[in-house]
This record gives structure tokens, C-alpha cells and sequence, in this order.
DNA sequence: AACCAGGAGACAT
DNA sequence: ATGTCTCATGGT
């Protein structure tokens, strides 16, 4: 079986026991930039009460962001940790979302542009701005992250040191391009990010006999 | 009481 | 190109 078909394979039996996951957790696009930056490295409960800050204070849009000073920023996204790092990044992507014309100025752009133009701002790398890309411009990138590299290592199909742009490569070219791709991978990542949270505690993890933890108890080497 | 969470950048080698 | 540090709160 070639790896392509494991990844579409995997994907069938995620979807078949877990079911539509209907992400991303967020109301309006914006929203959905923020937690994009804010989840770095971080639990999302944290997130959703930095994210209620912003609401409750009104701070919710890029004007807002830019407006307050970066320390009662930093002050309401404490919740989230790396709040000063994290401050300073959402500034950077606001104040170049603002200059690039808002919402539907960077919709209009082609995929690379937009992409090369995330990764541009200081603070958004690969993960963050592949997550701006599908889950609030809903366009056809896959998301990698630690998840998916620790599921399809320990399933024996990806290297987990694999390069962030070549993993992305293989789980994009297992799905032929139609528009229906947005969808799939919209989904297929979030089904990872649920089942990696819910493995350890399930009777029947997809991988044989271990479950995936950071540190699995019956794995020698540490990482992922 | 360690370990972990939907990373990224700076810096040295 | 490849490692090592740092950033920081909250749950288990």
C-alpha cells in the first residue's frame, strides 16, 4: 500500500469513528486568526479564556488590537501564556492584516501569495499560517502539527522528522485537487487533533499496543 | 510534582 | 541545514 493510500485510508477510519468535527472553534474569521496565533504550544481551554477577554473588553478586531497598549494586551492574553511573545505577534499580524486590505483584499489573493504573505509577519510560521488559510479563508492547505506528526509516525506511515513542507506535500497530493479538498482536509486535521487527545483514554487506539502520549511509557525514545 | 499543551524565532554550530 | 533556548499559564 502506497503512502497515499494509508493517508486516505486513515482518514476513512478517523471520519468513520469520530464523525464530522465541525471545526475550526470560532465565530468570524478574525476570531479564528487569533486563536490561530494564540494556541501556539498551548492548551486550548487557555485560549478560549484569553480569546473571552478580548470580547469582553471589546478587543476582538485588528483596529482594537493595535489600538490598546501592548501591555493591557498582554494583560488580558495572560490565560495563554507566552503573553508578552504572544502580544507582540498578534500586533505584527494585525498591523499587516490591516495594511494588506482586510478580509476580503487577502481573499482575493493567490494561494502562494497569501501564504508567503503570512509567513512574512514575525510570529506566524507554517502551522499558524496554514491554519489562517483553511480554517478562516477556507482554501486548500493541509495542516501539520505535532499530532499529526506523532499519529503517522507511531502508525509507521511519515517519518516524524520530516521536513514541515514535504509532510504537507504528502497529505496534499493523497487527495486529488476539487473543490471538495477544502473539506477534506478541514476535517481530516481536526480528526487528528480529536483522536490524539482521545487515544490514550480509548479501549481501541488505531495504533497497535501503544497509545500517544508525549512520553509513551512503552516507547524508549522521548520525543513525539 | 513533573509533565504536557493544536509553535516560532533567535542564535550558535 | 541542524540543535538548543526561551517564552508562561493552567490541567492532570
Amino acid at each position: 500500500m502506497s503512502t497515499a493510500q494509508g493517508i486516505r485510508a486513515i482518514f476513512r477510519r478517523l471520519h468513520q469513528a469520530y464523525g464530522p468535527q465541525d471545526w475550526w472553534p470560532g465565530d468570524t474569521p478574525f476570531e479564528i486568526m487569533v486563536g490561530a496565533v494564540l494556541t501556539q504550544n498551548t492548551a486550548w481551554r487557555n485560549v478560549e479564556r484569553a480569546i473571552a477577554n478580548l470580547i469582553k473588553y471589546h478587543a476582538l478586531s485588528p483596529e482594537a488590537i493595535l489600538a490598546v497598549r501592548p501591555e493591557r494586551l498582554a494583560n488580558w492574553l495572560k490565560p495563554s501564556g507566552y503573553f508578552n511573545v504572544k502580544a507582540g505577534r498578534l500586533r505584527n499580524f494585525c498591523r499587516w492584516y490591516l495594511t494588506q486590505g482586510g478580509l476580503e483584499a487577502l481573499g482575493a489573493l493567490p494561494l502562494p501569495v497569501l501564504r508567503e504573505g503570512l509567513l512574512s509577519v514575525n510570529g506566524i510560521g507554517p502551522e499558524t499560517a496554514d491554519d489562517i488559510i483553511l480554517y478562516a479563508f477556507e482554501r486548500p492547505v493541509f495542516v501539520i502539527d505535532a499530532y499529526t506528526r506523532r499519529v503517522f509516525a507511531r502508525l509507521v506511515l511519515l517519518d516524524a522528522a520530516m521536513a514541515y513542507e514535504s509532510m504537507r506535500a504528502a497529505f496534499e497530493d493523497a487527495f486529488a485537487s476539487g473543490p471538495q479538498r477544502v473539506q477534506v482536509f478541514n476535517e481530516y486535521h481536526a480528526l487528528i487533533v480529536v483522536h490524539a487527545k482521545n487515544v490514550c483514554r480509548s479501549r481501541r487506539p488505531l495504533c497497535q499496543g501503544c497509545c500517544l502520549r508525549t512520553r509513551c511509557p512503552s516507547r524508549q525514545d522521548g520525543a513525539l
